[in-house]
DNA sequence: CCTTGACTATATAGTAACTATATACATTAC
DNA sequence: GTAATGTATATAGTTACTATATAGTCAAGG
């Protein structure tokens, strides 16, 4: 944009112009970031038009997660190499952030999709399920760890899920073999794992949940979890079902949605097999 | 994730899970956003692994710009359906905040490639280009106007381009008629504009720029543009072209790269026919 | 058993980047 | 000429931490 610089504007103007409080303005002149071209006798100030060109760079880099003081020292010794160094520092920074929102629009949807799911099913119903192939991402195993290597293992996980960006917005669940579950020890889980809609190239997935399931529901704290396996395996019982090799659960209803234990619901999903 | 809640972990621990500063969960717990399962006689705050879940959702809702307290105000109502039409609501935000971003790694861009190329200019010299055709945004007509006016129609504009997300990062340039070029009355513009290299559709763009054009480069004040003008204007006589029906003018450097008007930089891109 | 170092707690003050409020003076509109 | 609107400064308040000071607690090694 270029002169007409006749007409210069209040700060009530400027500040329209550039769609902030008039305070904001105030508060850039107090700490010298911007001032207006000139201040008459009264102490009124006077901005040119054109200075909403360095108010729009200042207010990028403010979005861009730039401090206030960062960028007044860039404007103490601003030079075209050292706007375009600033340029390329802030791409790289930027396309991060851009693919931080795209994870996060994408937990979002997940969690659309499992609530609406939710709120459709009915918890008392055990109902039988061919599933197509899906893709698992595994902790390390877990079974028979103690409580602290069992918090390190879910420290691990949680921190390569966000390092790589694994973070579905899923649930994570948990997989417990056949055998432990025939013991009755539900609780021993032997992997965490989160499903990958969109599974990436060079992770070590794993390829499960094939085949035929059992789903019930348990509402309620997990101390009580055996009455709903108990109940799962009547109905097996009664479809000449057996036990296959995993069982998963998943949180339908947790802490998120729900305020206390005795109102969560958990998934669980009974690999079986036909006489 | 399921139970395993046999081992609580301290703050500090629950702050490594979380990636956050010890002092944030004392925080949390004192405006009663996120309080520890349980808390014994000394005062030591224990929490279950399975409160990470909740902090994950604390943090993603602050993340998309909701603050503390409304989060707390969901936490105390919260339901599967209350959850839901957050996230619905929430999409919608982080949909408009990816356009945001989108928008501005395009002005970064721009940013990149104009001045990278101004670094590789020579100011000196006059250069004679053929320009394929481009589209431009045109602001209202301007001839004529008083100041008042124009403040108005360049207020307009920037609300426009931002309001339309049609703001691509490259400067905002002036459009002046022959007429008034001969006249000598260089600052009477006509229009402005800005260059769209992905337009989009349903705007009333200008296609424009496709000819022969005489480039010269203006260093300092516009006040002592006609020099500048009277340079150009001599080669065009040397290379015997004559004045084309616009004028184009473009800041390379201004406030926002250099300190002081005299090293600002504008291109004055002049439309020539042969004779 | 005692000490040492690492941890926990609370209370208070400080931070960034505004935002709101109170008070006083200036300009503009009728 | 007055009322409404605008400008200014100074000061306090806000949010979501973050830092600091002080004191109590715990686990390991000698």
């Amino acid at each position: 944009m270029n002169k007409k610089d006749g007409k210069y504007l209040t700060t009530g103007e400027f500040a329209k112009l550039c769609k902030v409080n008039k305070q904001t303005l105030f508060y850039y002149d107090q700490i010298g970031l911007l001032s207006p071209v000139l201040k008459n006798e009264k102490g009124y100030r006077y901005y040119s038009i054109r200075q909403i060109e360095l108010f729009f760079v200042i207010d990028l880099l403010k979005d861009l997660g730039m401090s206030l003081n960062d960028i007044q020292i860039y404007m103490q010794n601003k030079s075209p190499e050292g706007f375009l160094s600033l340029m390329y520092q802030k791409r790289e920074e930027i396309v991060k952030k851009r693919q931080d929102i795209e994870m996060k629009e994408k937990m979002i949807e997940a969690n659309i999709a499992l609530m609406e799911e939710a709120l459709h099913l009915d918890f008392q119903q055990i109902t039988f399920v061919q599933f197509p192939e899906a893709t698992l991402y595994l902790s390390r195993n877990i079974e028979n760890v103690t409580d602290e290597e069992f918090v390190g293992v879910v420290s691990d996980f949680i921190n390569e899920l966000s390092q790589s960006q694994l973070d579905s917005g899923y649930p994570i669940g948990t997989i417990t073999k056949r055998e432990n579950v025939q013991k009755g020890d539900y609780s021993n889980y032997s992997y965490l794992y989160i499903e990958q809609p969109n599974p990436k190239q060079g992770y070590p997935y794993f390829q499960a949940v094939k085949g035929d399931f059992l789903i019930g529901y348990h509402i309620g704290e997990e101390t009580t979890i055996n009455k709903t396996y108990e109940r799962i395996f009547s109905e097996m019982e009664r479809l000449e079902l057996t036990l296959g090799e995993y069982v998963f659960e998943e949180y339908i209803y947790d802490s998120v949605v729900k305020n206390t234990k005795d109102q969560y619901v958990t998934k669980i999903m009974i690999q079986v097999e036909r006489i």
